[in-house]
DNA sequence: GTATTATTAGAGTATATACTCTAGTGAGTC
DNA sequence: GACTCACTAGAGTATATACTCTAATAATAC
């Protein structure tokens, strides 16, 4: 593997694991025995590998949320989408963690991930537009839809978010994959009032399936953490 | 006033303009004229400033979310929840901004802040089941009542950060009144499919003033940002 | 007034951070 | 063998950052 997509690789495992606050150039060069003149010969500074790691990001998702137009939504669609977005959400988590500060550091980023966003957005208008259409929602104004999609967005963007501060003593590295998932059944809570009588009870059969186990406090020990 | 309480003062208003990160003790001792030494008199460290003014944060949002038992609940208490919620987290903004950066380097924050977000969510819920005695909302199962309520903290936490990332050109600090309260906007749509007919209209109506003027793109320049 | 304590200034320090510069090395080409 | 050129090492730099130390001053108590 060239050592350009090694450095790639290796930062954002880092930035992953501790924050990209908490992760020098030179930490990234250190961990893969390379010097910093090698890691700067291949990128003019920490700005540009963070930007290449968020075309990454944005061309995963945006492959994920690629919508078929030909025929209709079904309700396995809609798990694959919400499956996917999460598991992308997972492998760049640590670019919403300092989303702000990124976004402020580096204004080619700001201004590809306030487009990305608007996509992201659509998207999930025209999933609810196609959930109606397929009869698993109700159809609703678009008014309300976007508003919804907006809804959406939040509560994917920042699930991850509020997991690392629910935590008390451990680590926030310490997630499982429970409990990532647990971000589905909040965005399904959101769908609820809207499922139509013939695909109420099927989602929400989805939806018990992403239920944490046990509640919120006093996790039980079942899944390892690293 | 107290060159402690001025410390405080200023290291909130600079935290808020600039982000956390962005602001050093050094940066606050010059601010208020005052030498490093002088400000390492007053606090141990930066992080004793942060959970000091975090206490602050906490006790602001804890009387504004005390729910009162002994009457029935109004919609004038729950738009008065609502600002003032709203407002709490205006005056405390670069928080949420650097949450996790925060939480990882002070253990006592990280406890007291997860104890604060178990609060805020029985607030929510509890008002929740006080809206449905009063009749505004459809009574709800608890468990239906407490992932909405989480839905909601999302939406609340991370509508400002939405914001901030939603401008493109325009510098982060240019946030309008408007659209801090659009918010509140959002806050309702997810309580829309719960109205009880008596007053949905009335509600409606209330969300309708939050609603932004302009649609995201394009704002025209109204509101001054300085 | 004198003693004590609280407060402040300001220079200074150890460490870290992003990044640079120079001097190569080694694989391929002619 | 001489040349090119992508790649790499590693020492080094300017700046910043959180924080310390000493000495001086203001406030208060007796």
């Amino acid at each position: 593997m060239k050592t350009r997509d090694k450095i790639l690789l290796s930062s954002l495992e880092l930035f992953n694991e501790r924050g990209e606050r908490n992760v020098t150039t030179n930490h990234i060069a250190a961990h893969l025995a390379i010097s910093p003149g090698n890691l700067y010969y291949h990128f003019r500074n920490k700005s540009d590998i963070i930007y290449e790691i968020f075309l990454e990001y944005e061309k995963l998702v945006d492959f994920y949320l690629d919508i078929p137009e030909e025929r209709a939504m079904t309700l396995d669609d809609m798990t694959f989408y919400l499956e996917s977005v999460f598991d992308g959400l997972w492998s760049y988590r640590f670019f919403h963690r300092d989303l702000e500060y990124l976004l402020d550091s580096d204004q080619r980023l700001r201004q590809d991930y306030r487009d990305f966003t608007n996509r992201c957005l659509a998207s999930i208008s025209r999933i609810f537009e196609k959930l109606a259409e397929a009869g698993i929602i109700e159809p609703q104004e678009e008014d309300l839809r976007s508003a919804m999609s907006l809804n959406v967005w939040l509560v994917i963007t920042n699930w991850m978010a509020f997991l690392k501060t629910a935590h008390a003593a451990e680590e926030s590295a310490c997630l499982t994959l429970t409990e990532l998932k647990q971000g589905i059944y909040q965005v399904l809570t959101l769908e609820i009032p809207y499922l139509t009588p013939d695909y109420r009870e099927r989602v929400m059969a989805l939806r018990e399936k992403y239920r944490p186990a046990l509640h919120e406090k006093g996790e039980s020990g079942e899944d390892s953490c690293t």
